[in-house]
DNA sequence: ACCTATTCATAAAG
DNA sequence: TCTTTATGAATAGGT
């Protein structure tokens, strides 16, 4: 039963076999793609490729001494020379080894917890996997959600302490306007008491630190004066 | 007048038009290839490409920071004296130290994914990952579902060929029940007719291949014995 | 830069 | 992983 090949849509390939399969045609294809360029054009490429489980792949050919020489290098223990392998160079490999074994079980269990790679895991490890993350995401909902409790309680204080010096300022108007009506407006009125007491007032909100971007609260809470 | 186009040469391009030309179209071919298997596969990859004119062309995706991070470590320690040993324990230690910082990432990203460290993240990462642990969750419980399900299958399949063969025992049952009142307990019966045929069902009904071609006969009909 | 015949790459299946 | 085959994709050569 012969499928008819689908024009290749690229996005991530779900399944691994599947990925893992194209993985390794694509690469040789990249590969040769630029060994082709390299000798036709007579050009430098240096060309690497990790894979996602952290296997490195890389293409340099013709001189790039340095970048080829470095993935050389980092690509394998060469251990080719059997030279007298100082024990700090011993110490230094073992090192190697074992962070490269870590890695690679943090990468795999990465990966299960992103839901990569499940297909051989059985029921019970998956429900084990699946307790996990929820474990994993039930603390991070909970940290949002006392971030955003913290965040809101802020903005209510804020709101509460807005709300304060807005209706402190309405009143500073109300008294001006009763002040003006009173005395009317060809009159001076400096030396009115309730004058008095509002420029006191006034100059005790006109402070910064009691003075926060208040205007936006006046709008708000539509004030007559404001505007 | 179309000239038949030739089976292509890899060898170097001698015109210098044709190779610019040809460099042109097959650096575009190679990004793109790159991006495809990048994308596709979901792997990381740098591709560096000098120019016969020194002119620099490069991809690199998605975290190129961490392959050319890579490349610099590498490039910046062997650029000094080629002294072997040393030079080897250099690379051994960049190694170390290469590897150190990518576990550190991975334990890092894998112990946000369990709801650890979550104290300096604000809500943006924080809604961030919690999308990200949701989708890995998702994936898992869709697997383990689909394992589920195989399961359900398994034994419903499993039950009803118990079922069935449990329908024949019991009629191979009912037959010897009558066969034994027709002719009496006292009476040797192995001759008698019904015996006989209940022997050849018995015998039949132990060649595991004979189970199923019997099973829907058995089960039409409606044996007062099955459950 | 564009076009098309042709080669090349590769997805699917075994 | 390797092979096969049909088809999609890249590109050499021409305009």
């Amino acid at each position: 039963m012969r499928m008819v090949r689908q024009k290749t849509q690229i996005k991530k390939i779900e399944n691994l076999a599947a990925r893992q399969v194209t993985f390794s045609k694509r690469r040789r294809g990249l590969f040769k793609k630029a060994q082709e360029l390299c000798t036709l054009c007579d050009v430098d490429i240096a060309l690497i490729v990790f894979s996602a489980t952290g296997k490195l792949f890389h293409y340099a050919p013709s001189s790039m001494n340095q970048v080829l020489e470095k993935h050389r290098l980092l690509q394998t223990q060469n251990v080719g020379e059997p030279r007298q392998p100082s024990q700090e160079m011993q110490i230094a490999s073992r090192k190697v080894e074992i962070l490269s074994k870590e890695l690679a079980e943090k990468s795999t269990e990465l990966r299960k917890m992103q839901g990569e790679d499940l297909k051989g895991l059985d029921l019970k490890e998956l429900d084990k996997l699946e307790a996990m993350i929820e474990s994993g995401l039930v603390k991070v909902v909970e940290t949002k959600g006392q971030k955003m409790m913290n965040e809101i309680s802020r903005l209510k204080e804020k709101e509460a302490q807005l709300l304060e010096e807005n209706i402190h300022l309405k009143q500073q108007f109300a008294m001006m306007h009763l002040c003006i009506e009173k005395t009317g407006s060809h009159e001076r009125c400096d030396h009115h008491p309730s004058w008095e007491l509002m420029i006191s007032n006034l100059n005790s909100i006109v402070q910064p630190q009691n003075y926060n971007n208040n205007s936006d609260t006046c709008l708000k809470l539509g004030l007559p004066f404001s505007n």
